[in-house]
This record gives C-alpha cells, sequence and structure tokens, in this order.
RNA sequence: GCGGGUGUGGCGGAAUGGUAGACGCCGGGGACUUAAAAUCCCCUGAUCCUUGAUCGUGUGGGUUCGAGUCCCACCGCCCGCACCA
C-alpha cells in the first residue's frame, strides 16, 4: 500500500468526476427509500463564495451524506436567489447587464461549490432570476390575487429628492441618500401588499408544531407577530369630534396625562390644514428614514394641537400632541400616554413637562415613590386609581375594559404587532408584477396566457430611478379587458418573494406550473433547513406564510415547509490595521505574516496591529477567499475545518494554525488508512468497544447537527486506533474510520475505501452497524467528595449499590483525612457518579 | 430604543444540577535527521508553604449537600427591527 502523502490536487477531481458519472446524488421520487430533504438558504450570486457559504453548505453536505448512508433518499438541491439589488448596482458602476452580471456570477459560483465536492443534485439547479421561475410566480401571485390574498394601499418609503428615487433601508445612511447625500424624506406611494395579517393567528399557532426549531427563532417570531390583547375606546375630543385609541395597559388608565396622535393621523392632517406650524412639524417629522430603529432612536418631538380629551373616568382635561413617536400602522395610530409606565412617554413627558402619575406600584405603600429618572414597566398592584385601587395588573385590565364596554364606550381587542407585506419595489431586477393599469377598468391581472411578463434587456441605467418606468416601449401594453391602451405596473416584487417558494420548485420542476402537487406532497417538507440566523424573522416567516396561503388556496397539503431549522453562525477573522493620519488601514491577511505574539506586514516588515475577531466583510479585508484555501489545503481539509471546534449555531474564528491543523489530520487519517490489512487476525476487545461507542456517539452528534463534537470524537477514535496492536480488530477500526469520515471528508474516504479494496463509492456505502451490547461499560470512575470539594476518585462497577458506595467512600484515605473527625451529617450517594460527604 | 442571543485556560471549545477545562490549536521539552521539512513521545488554568492544598466558568447577590448549568440585578459583545440578502 501506498506511503505517499495524499493528493487533494488530482484526488478531489477524480472523485467529483466520479460521483457525476454514477450520478450518486441525483434524488429519485419514485424511491422506496425514507426520504429526507436537506436544504440549505441559497446564495445570493454576488461573484465568489465566501466562507460564511463554505461553513453553510458543508453542514448541509455532511447531513446530506450521511442520511444517505444511514438508508434515505435524499433531495439536496441548490440553486440561486438571483434577483435584487447588487446586481443594478454593479449595472450602475460598470455598466455591464444586471443579467449577464448575475449569470456570469452564478457560472463562477457554480464551479467553485463543486470544487467543494458537495453531494448536490445540479439537475434540480434554478436561479429565480430566469422567466422559467419568476413566469411561474407570477402565477402564483395572480393565484393569491384571486384568492383575495393581494391588495393595494399606500404606503411610505424613503425618497431621495435629489436623486428623485426610492431608497432601501441599506441605502440611507445616517438619514441621507447613500449617492447624493440628501436628507431623506418619507414619501407616501401606491404599492401591492400581501395579506400575511390574515394569517397571524395561523403563524403563531403554528410555531407551536416546529419543536425542532429553535426556542429564540420561535421567539422572535412570537414577538415579530406581537399578538396583543389590549382595549380600544374613544376619548370625547373639545371639538366635539371622537378620537378612538388603542392601549395594551388599560390598568394604567388613571395615570394618562396626555393624548397623542401619529402625524399622518386624520386629525393631525386637518390640524394642520389650519395651522401652519402644527403643518411644518408634521413636515419635520416626514425627515428621515422609514426604519423602525430610526424611529425609536430619535429624540421624542410633540407639537400641542390645542384640543382637549376628556379623561374617561375623571373627567380630566388631557392635551392631545401631534408625536413623531406614535405609528399610523399600529393599533388606530393614536395612544393614551402613561408616562410612569411607558418609556417613550415617559421622555416626552420629561421633554414637554407633562405629569407623570404612578398608578402601578410595587405595593399599596409605595404608591407615592417617585420615579428614578425612567418609567417602569412591570408588574404591580394598581394605585392612586379610584376603583382599580389594590387589583394586580391583569385583574385591573379586565376591569376597565368591562366597564368601558358596558357602557359602550370602548371594546376589548386584540392587536398584532405584524404588518401586511409590502411586496412592491420600485426597481428593475426583480420579477415583474403581473398587472396592467387600465384608465377605464383600473387595475388588471396579466391573462395566465400572457405570462411571463418577461423583463425588457435593453435598459438603462445611467439615471436613477426604475428603468422599467422609462423604458420607451416594455410598460405599453393593451388591457386585457377592454382591449385599450394601457400601461403595464412597472414595480417588481421583494427578493423575499423568490425565496418563499424555491422549495416548492427544487421538488420538481414542470414547465406549464409551478410544482407538480404530488411530488410537493412527496419530498415537503424540508427534514432540516440550515442558514444564518439574521434570517429568523423575515425569510422564515415570509416562507411560512407564502406556503400557508397555498395551502389554503388548495394548490398544497403541507402548511409548514420546514419541519426542522438550524442557524449557524457566521465565520469570523481577526482584522490587521495601521493607523494612518487618523484613518484606520486594513490588511488582508494574505499580505500579514503572523507570528505568535504579533504581525507583521510582508510588504515593509513592520508590524500591524491585530484587531478584534470580527464577521468577515470586505471593509475590514478581514476575508480569507476559499478559492485560495481549497488550492492550498484540498476540500476535505477546509471542509474539515468548518466542522470542527466551534459550535456550530456559534460562530468560527477562521485561522491559518487551524487549517493547518486540518491539513496535518487529513495526512495522518491517510497515513492510517494505510495501514490497512484485511487479512490479519487477532482481537481487542477494547478497541472494538470503543470502535462501537464512537460510531454510536458520532451518528448521534451528527443528527443533532454537533459536528464539533463528532471531530472530537474521530479524533479519539483515531488516537486510540493508532496505539492499538495491529490485528483484526485494528483494521475493522480503521476501516470504520473511513466510513465515518465519507460525510465530512468524502474525497479521502472515496481514496481510501479504493486503496483498502472495498466495494464502490464510500458515498453510496451503509453507516456502520452499532452492536448496543458493547455500548455499556462494566466499570465507572466515581468522585468521592468532602462538602462539595473533590477529594479522590475511585472504580466501581457499574450499578453498584448505594450502600456499596457509602462504604468504599468512608473508606477511602483520602477522603477521611479530608473529614479529619468531623462528624458525618448526611452522605449523598448518586449512583455511577459521586459520593459526597458532609461533615 | 425595542426584540432575541452570547460570555469557560494564551486561543476555539467540552461538561443530563454531580470529577470544570474532553478534543483541537498555540507554546515548551525531547526523539528521529548531516540538516531541514514531515513525523512521533512528554508537558502545558493560576497561585502557594508543591507527597498536597487554595483559587478559578463576564460582574455582584441568591437557592442547593453540590452551580459553568437554576433564580435576581448589572456589564460587554453579536443578530434582527419590515426596501440588504
Amino acid at each position: 500500500m501506498t506511503t505517499e502523502r495524499f493528493d487533494p490536487a488530482s484526488a478531489d477531481m477524480r472523485w467529483q468526476a466520479a460521483w457525476d458519472a454514477a450520478g450518486a446524488f441525483v434524488a429519485d421520487s419514485n424511491s422506496a427509500k425514507p426520504k429526507s430533504f436537506v436544504l440549505e438558504m441559497f446564495p445570493y450570486p454576488s461573484g465568489r463564495i465566501h466562507i460564511g457559504h463554505v461553513r453553510n453548505y458543508t453542514m448541509g453536505d455532511v447531513l446530506a451524506r450521511y442520511k444517505r448512508m444511514t438508508g434515505h433518499e435524499v433531495l439536496h438541491p441548490m440553486g440561486w436567489d438571483a434577483f435584487g439589488m447588487p446586481a443594478e448596482n454593479a449595472a450602475m458602476e460598470k455598466g455591464v447587464h444586471p443579467g449577464g452580471w448575475t449569470r456570469d456570477n452564478i457560472e463562477a459560483m457554480k464551479k467553485q461549490l463543486k470544487r467543494l465536492g458537495f453531494a448536490l443534485d445540479w439537475s434540480r439547479e434554478l436561479a429565480t432570476c430566469e422567466p422559467e421561475y419568476y413566469g411561474h410566480e407570477q402565477a402564483l401571485f395572480l393565484a393569491l390575487y384571486e384568492a383575495g390574498l393581494v391588495t393595494r394601499k399606500e404606503s411610505e418609503v424613503n425618497w431621495d429628492p435629489v436623486d428623485m428615487t426610492v431608497l432601501a433601508n441599506e441605502q440611507v445612511i445616517d438619514g441621507r441618500g447613500w449617492r447624493s447625500g440628501a436628507p431623506v424624506e418619507r414619501r407616501k406611494l401606491a404599492q401591492w401588499f400581501l395579506k400575511i395579517t390574515d394569517f397571524a393567528d395561523e403563524l403563531l399557532e403554528g410555531l407551536g408544531t416546529l419543536d425542532t426549531w429553535p426556542d429564540k427563532v420561535r421567539l422572535m417570531q412570537e414577538n415579530w407577530i406581537g399578538k396583543s390583547q389590549g382595549l380600544e375606546f374613544s376619548f370625547d375630543l373639545s371639538n366635539g369630534e371622537r378620537l378612538p385609541v388603542y392601549t395594551t395597559r388599560p390598568d394604567t388608565i388613571f395615570g394618562a396625562s396626555f393624548v397623542a396622535i401619529a402625524p399622518d393621523h386624520p386629525l393631525a392632517q386637518s390640524v394642520a390644514a389650519q395651522n401652519c406650524d402644527a403643518a411644518s412639524f408634521i413636515a419635520l417629522c416626514k425627515r428621515g428614514g422609514t426604519t423602525t430603529a430610526e424611529m425609536d432612536t430619535a429624540e421624542k418631538l410633540g407639537f400641542d394641537t390645542g384640543i382637549g380629551a376628556r379623561h374617561p373616568f375623571t373627567g380630566a382635561h388631557l392635551p392631545v400632541f401631534i408625536a413623531n413617536f406614535v405609528l399610523m400602522d399600529y393599533g388606530t395610530g393614536a395612544i393614551m400616554a402613561v408616562p410612569g409606565h411607558d418609556q417613550r412617554d415617559f421622555e416626552f413627558a420629561i421633554k414637554y413637562g407633562l405629569a407623570i402619575p404612578r398608578v402601578v406600584a410595587a405595593s399599596a405603600a409605595e404608591a407615592d415613590k417617585p420615579f428614578a429618572g425612567e418609567a417602569e414597566s412591570g408588574d404591580g398592584v394598581v394605585v392612586n386609581s379610584d376603583f382599580l385601587d389594590g387589583m394586580a395588573v391583569e385583574d385591573a385590565k379586565r376591569e376597565v375594559i368591562s366597564r368601558l364596554e358596558a357602557e359602550g364606550r370602548g371594546t376589548g381587542k386584540t392587536v398584532w404587532r405584524l404588518r401586511d407585506w409590502g411586496v412592491s419595489r420600485q426597481r428593475y431586477w426583480g420579477t415583474p408584477i403581473p398587472f396592467i393599469h387600465c384608465d377605464g377598468c383600473g387595475m388588471v391581472p396579466v391573462p395566465r396566457d400572457q405570462l411571463p411578463v418577461v423583463l425588457p434587456e435593453d435598459v438603462d441605467f445611467q439615471t436613477p430611478g426604475n428603468p422599467l418606468d422609462r423604458h420607451p416601449t416594455w410598460k405599453h401594453a393593451s388591457c386585457p379587458s377592454c382591449g385599450g391602451g394601457a400601461v403595464r405596473e412597472t414595480d417588481t416584487l421583494d427578493t423575499f418573494v423568490d425565496s418563499s417558494w424555491y422549495f416548492l420548485r427544487f421538488a420538481s420542476q414542470p414547465a406549464d406550473r409551478p410544482f407538480d402537487p404530488a411530488e410537493v406532497a412527496k419530498w415537503l417538507p424540508v427534514e432540516q433547513y440550515i442558514g444564518g440566523i439574521e434570517h429568523a424573522i423575515l425569510h422564515l416567516l415570509y416562507a411560512r406564510f407564502w406556503t400557508r396561503a397555498l395551502a389554503r388556496i388548495g394548490m398544497i397539503e403541507v402548511k409548514e415547509p420546514f419541519a426542522s431549522l438550524f442557524t449557524q453562525g457566521m465565520v469570523t477573522h481577526e482584522t490587521y490595521s495601521r493607523e494612518d493620519g487618523g484613518r484606520t488601514v486594513y490588511y488582508a491577511p494574505d499580505e500579514i505574516s503572523r507570528e505568535a505574539e504579533r504581525a507583521l506586514l510582508t510588504a515593509d516588515g513592520g508590524a500591524v496591529e491585530i484587531g478584534r475577531v470580527v464577521k468577515m466583510s470586505k471593509s475590514k479585508k478581514n476575508t480569507v477567499d476559499p478559492d485560495t484555501i481549497v488550492a492550498r489545503y484540498g476540500a476535505d481539509a477546509v471542509r474539515w475545518f468548518m466542522l470542527s471546534d466551534s459550535p456550530p449555531e456559534r460562530d468560527l474564528p477562521w485561522s491559518e494554525a487551524g487549517i493547518e491543523g486540518c491539513w496535518r489530520f487529513v495526512q495522518r487519517l491517510w497515513r492510517l488508512f494505510g495501514q490497512y490489512d484485511a487479512g490479519t487476525t487477532g482481537e481487542d476487545q477494547a478497541l472494538t468497544r470503543r470502535r462501537h461507542r464512537t460510531v454510536a456517539a458520532v451518528a448521534q452528534d451528527v443528527e443533532a447537527l454537533a459536528f464539533n463534537k463528532a471531530v472530537a470524537r474521530i479524533y479519539e477514535l483515531t488516537s486510540a486506533v493508532e496505539k492499538a496492536a495491529p490485528g483484526a480488530a485494528r483494521s475493522e477500526a480503521i476501516r470504520t474510520l473511513a466510513l465515518l469520515v465519507a460525510p465530512m471528508m468524502p474525497h479521502l474516504a472515496e481514496e481510501a475505501w479504493k486503496a483498502m479494496g472495498q466495494e464502490g463509492l464510500v458515498s453510496q456505502a451503509a453507516w456502520p452497524a452499532v452492536d448496543t451490547a458493547l455500548l455499556v461499560e462494566d466499570e465507572v470512575t466515581i468522585a468521592l467528595q468532602h462538602m462539595g470539594k473533590l477529594r479522590d476518585t475511585i472504580t466501581a462497577p457499574k450499578g453498584a449499590s448505594k450502600d456499596d458506595l457509602e462504604a468504599l467512600a468512608l473508606a477511602n484515605e483520602k477522603l477521611q483525612r479530608s473529614i479529619a473527625g468531623a462528624q458525618v451529617k448526611k452522605v449523598i450517594v448518586v449512583p455511577d457518579r459521586l459520593v459526597n460527604v458532609v461533615a
């Protein structure tokens, strides 16, 4: 057998070709095996795979390969989330067409993925930017429209008044447009919405069935949906009108010291019509972007309308303010403000010198306790509140609601934080929304037989704004209803729509419809979905909604697309920088020679500062290029590194030393594989036990996606095998190691498998069987403690009785010395674990 | 600001309320070699009065025979906040 080094440069390509030739990873819909759909979030084709992708896809790949080895028919596909802004930016900056740029990127990235040896079914590849995909999306959109799940309404966008264009939140930097630098304004536009709010209850309920999703994701979605029970009631206003408000804290109604309305509330608008100060205040509120983070951190500002609101119980006169922190989208767009028990109201009251009454306290005795510089939103007992005094918060809520309901002045009401999903984008590179505006007939859907509405190729990116809107011919169409002249909708769909059903298209790709329901029924739900935590809310909620919407209109049966979810951490790297004239200049890892304590710039030999370990980004230059690394170490060492050390849900710090270590382990395993000898005999019971234990542990770890632990087990077995005497048990352990690492280091495993003279591809071999009888230990280590402190350890037969363990412990010399004549009060014995003497 | 995470040796991390630091990296010492690379072996939390003991899991409290793990308060960092994907 060869003693040469494992050479990934030749082996990787050879085995990738062998898998292709065997069609090893093509999913067979007609298979009788149990199915397993393993999916990683598909990438945006930015041009290069980054190391975060490598980590994501390596995890999915290990699981997919493992599932295949354990007898599953695996669907493990790959596609491209190919619409989006970067393609338009490239078009503006480099004068290339978004389509050409995107397709080139896809080709380059596909090559990179192949180079890593992922067990993907490339026959099902899709790209969302092709009419073969987005045409079906248009059909689905129309189906939702027919079901009444699509609406149009006004909503605010970030408007750049200089470039005369809509900006994405990301394009608003410190309240200014990223190109023009002009202060951004909020502007209302008629837009398309999907009625996700119709599914709020269902989406919330459904979380309960997703018990293998991370709790944190379910909690985030629950809070995002934000179901709250509250009270809607109306204030009588001094101008004779009534103002409905919504509150989730009716128990604090006696603490209301003012009323606040959103700047775009109808009442605010009517005040502004007669008062130019009010109008200019509202205009001031329109400044800045649309994000809630921005709204929440902005200074609280208000305008006193001069109108008074009559408190429903006390009759007190409360001033009505227009306030920038009140949202028109939530509740009624008007609130009763209780500064003592809401932080936003508190800040506002301080600024405008309004009363801050206390109506909730820890106890009745603290009814007049002053506030410590902030609102108290916690639980307690109601005080200073007439008939509510002494009640618990929850009881007081019910009491206020029932009183106002009895008087016919208000109603208990459930309100959701979740808003309808605005899917309109005023951009070119997206799925055209299949509608036509006709002056006579209104908004008319494009007939199915005219789909897809294809994006025009001849577009101009030299002017800001939507190229579809100023295209000379594309938007002119005849009305499908009356045949008269009409214009196409020039908004395109949010790219989150594209990613809300791609997993259905992976199940089957008929040309004449979005998917084959029978194939969807066969493959869905996805057994394991893997992606970044940054998608915890939006993408995952939208995909859940879209799936449920299609189920409601009878197109599919499945309601939850992802049976199990895993959110992996980022890949990070330390940064290298120098201060240069007050500016920080960053250097890339390959410009640096790294020593134990310091880092030097290769170009001039001078020292650079080693900065914090942060997410890899172009701006900090702390990226590593997968191609370079794979070329140097081979795919397997890189894959192994991606799985080692860090728990997959946490960040993984990239390091040269780490990848070097993985490279050494690849070679170490290769040497060990070379020692396989099918002909030897001789037993080694301890090694055999260890082998079975490792197989069981690795299987358990891989199924739990605890790859770092699986890796540690493999290291342990490797060391044990190296130390073991030659014999049949050792050879069998070596053969087993090849199977254990096959999902992780498939090229090395194939090469070894062949060298050992085994049949077929290791990728298609069966996972080694475990003899559970060999998993049980007959001896265990018992910790001996005195007052919880370790004094000695002893070995005892597994399952020894409590009395036996206690006797063994009390006879132990070290423990006796520690107790040293003190009175033994109690002895705690945990069988197979420890004995703790309390003395 | 709001919501959700996270914090353990020089580093990444392991540990059903029960022996803290498995496994890997770095570092130190040794073997092999003309030499280097590669490889192999040993050591490697801190402190001290070093056959042993004390301290030690972001900080401060608490519950428990026993806390990295449970509870309360705080601090740092990370993710999301609806037009980045």
